[in-house]
DNA sequence: TAGAGCATGTAATAGGTTACATGATTAG
DNA sequence: CTAATCATGTAACCTATTACATGCTCTA
């Protein structure tokens, strides 16, 4: 069984409260960067899809000064669709790494790339833990009003634990390099 | 500047030695499959691509009682191309994951299921750790005159790190949800 | 007055998986 | 007898990003 996920992300969103495709590009920048993206070109299609298969209602409002805009909003079916879809357990998902990829192939470099392909990795990651700390002040609930939203945190947590797994390996990683013989691409087989 | 990264995953395998597109999806399935992937519908193109642009030759070897083999050999042009690529800083990648969009919508969901996603999640990243260690012992060189891939094997460590980071955070959101309160959706906004 | 924010959408393109076709040999 | 391994390749399909078009208002 193959499912698309980005209808998923869209009708996850719906079900908090009724939005715009900008309302939801928006959110999903701002709450989800950590560990989802979708573009435009993806979310403008899926919205349509869902009011066509009665899994959300559109309605238009007019502004002045504005764009007009396009509310969509989950219905009971939507959420009973989105619910079955969350109890199911999510399959293996192979997460391509570049610098590992690159570090793979990394026996024909010199020294001091080889050592530049980790510590780029490094500084990333840590760029990774401020963006951490700013989308855990948009889950907090800036509002008095707002409850803070407890499961987003736990994402958020999750995040900084790989970042910090990742930046211990890379400082291991910068000692190993030096230790390792200087000879040529070493070839196997 | 936007670059295909299957080609270079292609092009760094050619580099340790001549292979045929079979050879290349095995090498990646032992070896590289913790952190990359590729399929004989991507690789079969690149391969052609790869000859004709001289980053790669190739020589048709006949078999008898096994299909012909079509072996290709990176040229000293393909590993310049490669070595260039290598040098350079990978760009940030958000990598999706199904598990933390679940968790983040999951406010609708029961107890159990809220638990079950996290289980299930946890028992993914065991079974990946047993995954690396046999990865590992294909890195080590099971021939006695091969030595092992030492580059190789730190992106297994890399991989253990994670795999670890990621446990640890599913035994504490185990222990939190339970402290967590058990009313319905905790719609925001 | 330039640029950002608001707002919707599509077309072109790139990236990637799955399924299929073919067919001999070998191991269980 | 069945399934796996060897080996190459393509077509259909899905997924995803980028760039573009449009046009008003507000801020620096």
């Amino acid at each position: 069984v193959k499912v698309n996920r980005s209808r998923f992300a869209v009708l996850g969103l719906l079900s908090a409260h009724p939005s715009t495709g900008y309302d939801i590009r928006k959110t999903i920048e701002q709450e989800l960067s950590h560990f989802w993206n979708e573009s435009y070109g993806q979310i403008y299609p899926i919205l349509n899809a869902l009011a066509e298969e009665r899994l959300a209602t559109r309605r238009h409002k007019k502004q002045k000064g504005k764009p007009d805009r396009q509310i969509y909003s989950i219905t009971p079916k939507g959420r009973q669709v989105l619910n079955e879809w969350l109890a199911e357990p999510s399959g293996v998902q192979i997460e391509r790494n570049e610098t590992l990829l690159k570090l793979f192939f990394a026996g024909g470099l010199g020294r001091a790339a080889r050592r530049g392909l980790i510590e780029s990795y490094r500084q990333k990651q840590q760029e990774l833990l401020s963006e951490l700390d700013e989308i855990e002040q948009a889950l907090e609930g800036n509002g008095a009003d707002e409850p803070p939203h407890a499961l987003g945190l736990l994402t958020i947590s999750h995040g900084r634990a790989e970042a910090r797994a990742r930046l211990r390996w890379c400082d291991q990683v910068l000692r190993e390099l030096d230790a390792l013989p200087r000879r040529k691409t070493p070839v196997r087989r």
